[in-house]
DNA sequence: CGCCAGGCTTCTA
DNA sequence: TAGAAGCATGGC
């Protein structure tokens, strides 16, 4: 990867990064093209455009060096070689066809609290309806940040009941949310201890607040804490393991398999004939 | 309208 | 202890 200053922002020149590809295949729910085609966000309470200049070559518009070596660089995953790890996956056809349709993909390294309360949100939900509810929960809970809102503290979150969150909509997720940030908040639950623990003992402390069973906090680790080995199975994964990879595991794609997981999950979601029975 | 959504908790046998 | 029901809301 090679960035250099210009008077936009930064301006990156990189292999394996799509915009559409990482921001919009189901890791994180704050990002949306606008109709001039660049892609706007907020990661924390970052807000950021990004603009694709040609097939290798990325804009972040208005971003300093300082704020693209400390944070973007990081959350973007810009310094891993991702053909590299490519190579050492399991020759599969299927898989071979997941990792040609999503190689501009990457996995964020997003906030551990983020990704917690956005898989919270997620589970039994669709992807359109998460986007709106965090939208919501944010605008009525985060700090303005310009035009745009950062993603709530726990600390700010904790003080609310479920009545306050009625104004989100989030059905029954809202104890969750609640109980979530009042064990954050008051240190009972230690995101930045757990994302170094083993991952027997993260997923089990994850597992300590309600609502978050085996597949939201393997997210969390994924998504939130760089624990690239782990593979979150929801309904798509395991049709796709049965369908198309009969007698493997998530240790048959090894020590990166969270990123096995995903060239699958948006392959799948994108093509989901692939998974039809007469088609194997 | 009915089915389903990047599941989890609670109830039941 | 496994399996099913219930859960809020709304996208399609």
């Amino acid at each position: 990867m090679k960035f250099w200053q210009d008077k936009r922002g930064i301006i990156i020149e990189i292999k394996d990064f799509v915009l559409e590809q990482t921001l919009d295949c189901g890791q994180c729910f704050r990002f949306s093209q606008r109709p001039d085609g660049s892609w706007h966000g907020v990661a924390g309470s970052r807000p950021i455009t990004l603009r694709a200049l040609d097939n290798n070559r990325i804009l972040f518009e208005k971003v300093s060096i300082q704020e693209f070596n400390s944070f973007w660089r990081i959350y973007f995953d810009l310094d891993r070689d991702y053909a590299k790890i490519r190579s050492q996956f399991p020759c599969h056809p299927a898989f071979k066809d997941s990792v040609c349709f999503g190689h501009g993909i990457r996995i964020l390294r997003q906030e551990p609290w983020e990704a917690l309360v956005s898989f919270i949100i997620s589970q039994n939900n669709n992807v359109p309806r998460i986007k709106g509810i965090i939208e919501r929960l944010c605008r009525h809970f985060g700090k303005p940040v310009g035009e745009d809102y950062g993603f709530p503290s726990p600390a700010a979150l904790s003080v609310l009941d479920v009545s306050d969150l009625e104004v989100i909509r989030c059905g029954f997720r809202a104890k969750y949310i609640i109980d979530a940030a009042q064990k954050v908040s008051c240190g009972q639950v230690d995101l930045q201890e757990i994302s170094k623990l083993p991952l027997s003992k993260a997923r089990q402390a994850l597992q300590t607040i309600k609502g978050v069973g085996p597949k939201v906090a393997e997210c969390v680790l994924l998504y939130g804490m760089g624990r690239l080995e782990t593979f979150p199975m929801d309904v798509w994964i395991k049709r796709a393991m049965a369908r198309l990879f009969p007698g493997y595991t998530p240790d048959s794609f090894g020590q990166y398999a969270g990123i096995a997981q995903q060239y699958i999950y948006h392959y799948c979601r994108c093509n989901p004939w692939v998974l039809r029975e007469e088609t194997g």
